[in-house]
This record gives C-alpha cells, sequence and structure tokens, in this order.
RNA sequence: GCUGCUGUAGCUCAGUGGUAGAGCACUUCCUUGGUAAGGAAGAGGUCACGGGUUCAAAUCCCGUCAGCAGCUCCA
C-alpha cells in the first residue's frame, strides 16, 4: 500500500541520507550499525531519522557546499560579537548547518537574531570567499596566533600528505579564517541565497561526553526564500503531528511524575487501538505457526548471569531487589526465558523449528537524558519471538519472518527497505563456517521472496548475522524497527541441544525476531505516520451518530445498537446538546464517519454520512453505508473514503 | 548522564516581590438548532515538590522530581 492514499495525501519521497559529516570538520562518525543489534538487546533506539522532503533545486553550488560557506559566515559572525569565542566544528549536516563554539557565556533565541543580522551586515560588506594552502607548521603557527585550541586539535585530524587549506572572508579588522576542507561558494552575497538560525543546544567537543560541551548552533540555508519556506513548513507539520502532542489532544497516553520517567500509562482509546494490533499480530502468528509463551517478570540474577546480561547489560538492568537473601531481577530482554523453556527437556530435531511468540513486557534503565514520549521509555513491551532450528532449516524460517514483516508493515502503509548485516571485523563468536552458512541463508531467504537486501559489511552482532528494516512513514522520515537476529552466542550459554537423526546432540540457531520492535515504539511512531487520523480497523471510535434533534435521538439509537451488535465501536451523541458541538467534537477527535440522522433520514433509513476532515456528506441507505464500513474494516483498508450517495449540503 | 531551557486550572498560555487570571473544555439553566464555537451563570489551582532569603515569594536563591531542544549512549 503506498503511502499516497493515506487521507490526507502527505507524502515525500525523498529518501534520506544520513548526516554526512565531512571527515575534516567533525567528528569522525560512528558505524553506522548503531541500531542495537543484539538479542542482548533488540534495537530500539529512536533511530528516527527525519527525510528532507523539499525538492531540492539546482543551485550553482551543490546546497551542502551553500550551508557549509553559510556556517562559516555564522562563525564570523559570532565572532565578531564574541572576541573571545573558540571554535569546534562547523559542517553541513542533512538539513541544514552547525557550528560549535566555546562561548562564556549561554547563547538564547535572541542572540540568534542578533547573529543573522550581523551574518547579512558582513555578507554585504565583504563577500568574497578565498581559499588559501598552506603547510602544516604555517598552519599551526596561525591557529596558534589566533588561539584557537580546538581548531589546533582539528589539524592533527588531518592526515599526513592531504592538503591543509583556510577559508578567509572580509575585509581589513573583519578578514576571517578558517581551517577547512571546503569547497565553499565564491561570493556570500551575489549568489541569491536565504538562510535561518534555528536553535541552540550543547555538543561535545568531538562527540565524546567526557570533552568539554560546547555550544551548538544549528541553522539552515537554502537558494530561495520558496524552499525555506517548505522546509519550515514540513517542520510545522512535524509538530504539530508530534505523538506528545497528539497524545494529549486524542486522549490516548499519559506519563506521571508519580510514577517517574520513561513510564507510559495507555488510556483507552490507545488501549483500543493496541489490542486491535495486537489480536492482527496474534492472529498472524497462529497462521505462522508460532505457539504463544509467557515468562515472568521478574527472575533470579543468576538467570541473566548465564545468559550474559549481567556482564554485557548490567547498566541497562534495574537494581536487584533482595529476597530471602537472593538478588531478584526485571527482566531486560526476553531470550533468556524463552531458552529455559528449550532447555526444560530433551528436544528432537523432529519437533525442530520450534517457534515462540510472546508480547514480553521488559524494563531498562535508560539514561535521563534520552527519554522521549513513547519513542524510548524504560518500560516496554517488545513483540517478541524465538524460532529454535537446524542450521538446514535456517533459510525457510528467514523468509517466513520476512514474509510476515512484509505483511505487517504494508497493513500500515509502510514503505521499507532491507539490509543484511554481516559479520563484524572482530570479537565475534562462532565457527566461520556456521556464520558463512547463516549469513547464506539469509541471503537465500530473502532470494526466495525477491526481496532487495542493502548490504551492511560487518554491521552485524558479534553473535550472529542478521536483516534490519528501515520503514518510511507518511512524512517521508525512516525509522528502525524489524529485525531478524541469527544467534550462535545464546544457545551455547544455555547449552541448547537437540537429538539428530544420527542420535548425536547438536547446537539449534536460535533467531531472535520482532516486527514491531516495541508496541510502544511503534504506535508512538504509528501516531505520527497516521497524524491521529487512524484508518477505521483502529481507530477508537469509528462511527459518532448524532442525531439533528433530541426527537431523532430514538432512530439515532437503533444505527448505534445497529452497529455496536457488529461489532463496531460507536460514540451515539444522543444526549440533549447542539448538534454542532457535537459534530465539531467527532472533528477533533478524529472519528473516521459521523452518521448525522433527522426527520429525512428517520423515515427513509438513510443516514447522512460525513467523513472527518469534510463539510460534505451524502446521504445513503444505513444498511449501503454498513456495508462499506465491514468492507473497511475488515480489509484493514487504509483509507476513509467518502460515500457514494446524493450529496447534500 | 551532560549543556541550556521549562514546570501556573483538564488543554493552551498571561502574570517578575504585596494574598491567582484569560480563552477553550467542563457543569447547570435558557436556546430545538440540517452539518466545526448560540446566550447566561457556575465550578475548577498546596502556582511540580522540599528548603532558604524577605515584613511579604508563583515571582529571588539552592536542592529534588518531571518535561523540552540537543549531545552522548542504545555491548
Amino acid at each position: 500500500m503506498s503511502a499516497s492514499r493515506l487521507e490526507d495525501g502527505l507524502l515525500h519521497s525523498c529518501l534520506n541520507t544520513k548526516a554526512r559529516r565531512r571527515r575534516s570538520g567533525a567528528p569522525a562518525t560512528r558505524r553506522s550499525s548503531g541500531w542495537g543489534s543484539s538479542p542482548l538487546h533488540l534495537p530500539r533506539n529512536n533511530n528516527m531519522i527525519q527525510a528532507d522532503p523539499v525538492p531540492q533545486v539546482e543551485g550553482p553550488f551543490p546546497l551542502s557546499t551553500l550551508r557549509h560557506s553559510t556556517a562559516h559566515l555564522m562563525a564570523s559572525a559570532v565572532q565578531k560579537l564574541y572576541p573571545e569565542a573558540q571554535f569546534g566544528f562547523g559542517p553541513s549536516i542533512e538539513h541544514g548547518f552547525y557550528y560549535d563554539f566555546d562561548l562564556p557565556e549561554p547563547l538564547t533565541d535572541k542572540d540568534l537574531r542578533k547573529i543573522e543580522k550581523e551574518m547579512r551586515r558582513i555578507a554585504n560588506r565583504s563577500p568574497k570567499i578565498e581559499k588559501e594552502t598552506v603547510s602544516r607548521d604555517e598552519a599551526r603557527a596561525k591557529l596558534k596566533e589566533w588561539g584557537q585550541h580546538f581548531k589546533l586539535e582539528g589539524l592533527d585530524l588531518i592526515p599526513e600528505g592531504e592538503d591543509i587549506t583556510f577559508y578567509y572572508h572580509g575585509d581589513g579588522d573583519e578578514r576571517w579564517g578558517d581551517l577547512c576542507e571546503g569547497p565553499h561558494v565564491d561570493s556570500l552575497k551575489e549568489l541569491k541565497f536565504v538562510f535561518k538560525l534555528q536553535h541552540v543546544a550543547g555538543a561535545y567537543w568531538r562527540g565524546d561526553e567526557k570533552n568539554k560541551m560546547l555550544q551548538r548552533i544549528y541553522g539552515t540555508a537554502f537558494w530561495n526564500k520558496e524552499q525555506l519556506d517548505a522546509h519550515l513548513e514540513w517542520l510545522e507539520e512535524v509538530k504539530k503531528r508530534d505523538h506528545r502532542k497528539l497524545g494529549t489532544e486524542l486522549d490516548l497516553f499519559s506519563t506521571h511524575e508519580q510514577a517517574g520517567s520513561g513510564f507510559v500509562f495507555w488510556h483507552p482509546n490507545l488501549g483500543t487501538i493496541r489490542r486491535e494490533i495486537e489480536a492482527f499480530w496474534w492472529d498472524l502468528h497462529t497462521r505462522g505457526g508460532y505457539k504463544p509463551v509467557y515468562t515472568p517478570h521478574v527472575s533470579r540474577e543468576s538467570l541473566f548471569a548465564v545468559s550474559g546480561h549481567l556482564e554485557n547489560y548490567g547498566e541497562m538492568m534495574y537494581a536487584p531487589m533482595d529476597l530471602d537473601a537472593l538478588p531478584y531481577r526485571v527482566k531486560p530482554m526476553n531470550c533468556p526465558g524463552h531458552a529455559l523453556i528449550y532447555a526444560d527437556r530433551g528436544r528432537s530435531y523432529r519437533e525442530l523449528p520450534l517457534r515462540w511468540a510472546e508480547l514480553g513486557t521488559v524494563y531498562r534503565y535508560e539514561k535521563s537524558g534520552v527519554v522521549h514520549g513513547m519513542l524510548r521509555v524504560r518500560g516496554f513491551t517488545q513483540d517478541d519471538a524465538h524460532i529454535f532450528c537446524t542450521p538446514e532449516q535456517l533459510a525457510d524460517e528467514i523468509a517466513g519472518v520476512c514474509r510476515m514483516v512484509d505483511t505487517v508493515l504494508r497493513t500500515f502503509g509502510f514503505e521499507y527497505k532491507a539490509y543484511l548485516a554481516t559479520r563484524p571485523a572482530e570479537k565475534t563468536i562462532g565457527e566461520d563456517e556456521i556464520w558463512e552458512k547463516a549469513t547464506q541463508s539469509l541471503r537465500d531467504a530473502a532470494a526466495q521472496l525477491d526481496l532487495p537486501l542493502e548490504l551492511d559489511e560487518g554491521g552485524g552482532a558479534f553473535y550472529g548475522p542478521k536483516i534490519d528494516y528501515k520503514i518510511k512513514d507518511a512524512l517521508g522520515r525512516e525509522w528502525q524497527n524489524s529485525t531478524i537476529q541469527c544467534d550462535f552466542n545464546l544457545p551455547e550459554r544455555f547449552d541448547l541441544n537437540y537429538t539428530a537423526p544420527d542420535g548425536s546432540q547438536q547446537r539449534p540457531i536460535m533467531v531472535h525476531r520482532a516486527i514491531l520492535g516495541s508496541l510502544e515504539r511503534f504506535v508512538g511512531g504509528l501516531i505520527e505516520h497516521f497524524g491521529g487520523k487512524f484508518p477505521v480497523w483502529i481507530a477508537p471510535t469509528q462511527v459518532a451518530v448524532i442525531p439533528i434533534r433530541e426527537e431523532h435521538a430514538p432512530y439515532s439509537r437503533t444505527l448505534a445498537d445497529r452497529l455496536t451488535a457488529e461489532g463496531f465501536r460507536v460514540e451515539a451523541m444522543l444526549e440533549a446538546a447542539h448538534m454542532n458541538k457535537k459534530i465539531k467534537h467527532a472533528q477533533k477527535e478524529q472519528t473516521p464517519y459521523m452518521l448525522i440522522a433527522g426527520e429525512r433520514e428517520a423515515a427513509d433509513g438513510t443516514v447522512a454520512v460525513r467523513r472527518r476532515g469534510t463539510r460534505e456528506q451524502s446521504v445513503v441507505p444505513f444498511d449501503t453505508f454498513l456495508e462499506m464500513l465491514k468492507g473497511l474494516r475488515d480489509s484493514k483498508s487504509l483509507e476513509v473514503p467518502d460515500v457514494e450517495g446524493a450529496s447534500v449540503s
């Protein structure tokens, strides 16, 4: 299902590119594996990357060059206003640019306006940008003279043999230069472009939390105002759809100071959505040959010593509870529990593969600063499952999971890409042979399904290769939720075996997989994906029934009763109150359909159907509406179409 | 965890040293209205929490909790 079929038609086609950091100008990027990767850690980082939806028109230079030059312009303005400023790095990034400064006083938004003004003045007065190539010693001498110690450190990061260049602009006492690899635009004035400074934030020098924290100013630049405005509008749209904002507006969830940070309370509306998703999920899993398991939330600490979590993941775990002189822990993952079930008795090759699923709630002590709405929390439910199989069965099992991922993601209208993450260069466990075999199985599975795999060389976990999925939402943003991971480690640690046909004891492969990732993160993302306009099958209230006058309540009641009997979630707004208020209420709640009924409808057995977000309505026989609604629900349609019928104004 | 900022009614916010305000929402009454704000009245707040300064603190200071923007982390 293409995202363009979403009701409000928001679709942006640009794929994101990860913020590209200039080698000489920015801290070295961490390898992109960052998605969390182990059964010791199913992926659950925010991992939402904002793609730029603004079609980038051609300029005389690449947009990134313009933005980098704008960063220089900003830095020179900062120096003019704060002569004692020390400069860090100032690269262009996906949506704009930033520059890091060490300043004696924290900057405020007011200061940003001041800096913008200064930037305009400098650009007008002396717009030329000039390049100078120097020797390393000259560069060092110059930076020393300028007293720029971060830049001196930056100089040492430039590999031997590379040109060392400075870029200058400004005249006389305003001449400003920066150690920089370039390239830059030639002029800050003749070229037409627009820029805006957006916000200030803290950032560690060279991205290391042991280093000093600098002040980072973020800004953006475009070749024309239309593009800048379009970008700012897109940011507004993102803000409007923020799941935390919609969470309040639509009465979906809350968090509480009394309960602590990172714990989500699902209100009835969101509980309804979750239950529908869970029912869908269980249905798919039952059909897919999965059996439900349930495992305790608290276990003796020694269980996590065996699994290795205590050692490798201990910092993320909640502190032990001492009971009868033994330490107990709240589980941070479900896999040890499933391994215990497997190990409970001897297993034969005849029973493999075993597929066990659990919507397992886990608790992880996330750092206080990273908690974010429903997207990064301390207590959450993973849609977890483990498959225990032989190496020969692996390809088919993976293919089965890929099929299920496809079904689920398409049902919600997500496009996706899959990545094959192979063996890391160092510190892995397992024989070469099993790695090769497993990796090949992942490839085979994808080939079976014509699923293109992009390669993430060396991006696998230490205990096995994996396939990760990236999805794109209705705003063009990318998320990472689904993951399929082969694990050679836990079977080893728990000494899991099966008896092979020849009577020997063999080690099964354990496949960890999550499709939604966690209910919290998935549903949080879903709120933003749909912007609160949920499709019929998950909408908390599917139909609002509104009588025009109080005397039409009895007919409205029969409509509501019939819908309820058909299993729909109906809000019968029968109390004596203004029809207009009821319509407004239902619109605000994003109820997909309103049925408005007065004398004419009661006489004809019809309903005036009004779709959310519109003012138009059509009059159709109630049964026609009912059939359409059933169709939308049962097919899990993403559309909330207008009803064909006599239109009435 | 780090840097900066914020916390006042269910929601959005105003109030910078002198005993707490608005709009929306809510309740009641009037209005019986054909498709997104009819009218009137009312109720609702330990100004996050704890300590301090002061004759006096929502307001100034310190701490805690929670949130926001980032950074870092997410073997």
